[in-house]
DNA sequence: TGACTTATTGTGAATTACACACTAAGTATA
DNA sequence: TATACTTAGTGTGTAATTCACAATAAGTCA
């Protein structure tokens, strides 16, 4: 990278004054077949008692990535889970301290990895059902999070996200429930059947669980394969309604 | 909103070191039914010469999205166009100077309605089309310009984002040329034909023009259907690859 | 007039989606 | 130990959609 030249100062950015920056993460799992979110129950002003989404200030020398696995990480303990930018939020009057814009991330974790890290930083850290959140969230979280359940509903039916929510081995039924939690939809047994091992998208571990019923068959991910990018997508005929509640969260405010 | 109770000084977060934010808007039209993008050239260091996304600071007290549409309009002259928020680009060592965070819009200009506008601030202002870049962009540009295209190839196909770079009257045949330009593929025109028709996306205008050929009837799009959210995808069974290609954009720096 | 150019519509084969019936393989219980 | 019950997984025909390509329409140009 070159150097400075003499007349670089005439356009120094640091004169500006400049907003705070946090990243955010919306942390989902699965917990017995329901989707949870993970808040932190805030223990100071503003919106002391409410709930929020974990979050902080970025490091000087962290990407924005790494901000938020380190955050995930501070609260879950867990490492490698998905994770994926969503979007940023920089209203003014967000935060009523001051200008605070926040990058926001959304992070699936493995149903079987999931761990809880209390420490004294963050007392009171706990997975709410989406269907069942506390009334009121701290700042624009709630709307945040809307977003990010849109974003994950619609990126089910043209990614493989859903297979970051199950344990590294699972029958086809589980997966089959996640899609319809996520969803909000019933699905066809059979077509799922079939369509989900058309893909090739699963190895065969070639261990049954046994129940109630016939045992089950379990499966893992076989997460990249060599030849084709798997395309599993539930339903071909819906839109990414996910993009317009977002800009439309953002002005409600 | 409450007020600051006295113990609330112990968690200020204007005492953490900041980065500065910016808002970047990678600006897309059609010119000669190719697509261009807009550019300005730096005239400072860093980058001096080389040409950069159109963008700069956020002012404390408006919106990401009205900094956006700021941007937009001091380069353009236009307003009402298309505008959403495409990612937000942070990694350490971007920008020289220090630690810049950038919010990236894209917009889509009407073929109609493309001003540009010279100011003293803004001398070098100029249209490209997207195959024919300048060798090497400022900063992260290039990188931030791919994953735009991306993006809205990507969004092209469950969405009426295409007729945002239309003038207000036009023929199929020229919407299917849009099509073809962006996805980068040969697409049939019978098809095309039947498929936009049965959407009801389209309004006669009566209108025709003349040409070489049988004339061809003009339509106007008719923006928000008071029914159905229209839908036109143009493939099915596609995939949308643009994620995958911001998060490399990124960790390649 | 007839060749040429561009715009639109038609048609049928091939593929895919979908609903629903069926078979499989275990457990519980009388 | 039969039979009811429960969960797992497969088959199949119809309906809908996709796709390639042929056919027609309506003008210009020489």
């Amino acid at each position: 990278m070159e150097n400075p030249p003499e007349n670089a100062t005439n356009y120094d950015p640091s004169r500006y004054e400049r907003p705070s920056v946090t990243v955010d993460v919306v942390i989902f799992t699965l917990q017995q077949r329901e989707l949870h979110v993970l808040l932190v129950q805030r223990s100071r002003w503003p919106f002391e008692g409410f709930w929020a989404l974990p979050g902080g200030f970025i490091n000087m020398d962290e990407s924005l990535e790494e901000s938020a696995r380190r955050e995930l990480e501070e609260e879950t303990g867990v490492q490698n889970v998905y994770l994926e930018q969503l979007y940023t939020f920089g209203n003014p009057g967000r935060d009523p301290r001051m200008r605070v814009i926040s990058i926001v991330y959304f992070a699936l974790v493995q149903a079987d990895k999931q761990i809880l890290r209390s420490s004294d930083e963050t007392p009171n850290v706990c997975w709410f059902p989406i269907r069942e959140l506390p009334v009121k969230l701290a700042f624009d979280h709630e709307q945040i999070l809307d977003y990010a359940v849109s974003r994950l509903s619609s990126k089910l039916e043209y990614t493989t996200l859903a297979f970051q929510l199950l344990p590294e081995v699972f029958s086809i039924l589980e997966l089959k429930d996640i899609y319809e939690q996520i969803l909000a939809e019933k699905l066809d047994k059979g077509n799922f059947y079939r369509k989900i091992k058309e893909t090739g998208i699963l190895e065969d571990t070639g261990q049954v669980r046994e129940g109630r019923g016939r045992p089950t068959r379990l499966w893992r991910f076989r997460g990249s394969h060599p030849e084709k990018q798997f395309v599993f997508r539930w339903r071909e005929d819906k839109v990414d309604k996910s993009d317009r509640q977002a800009r439309d969260a953002e002005s409600q405010e």
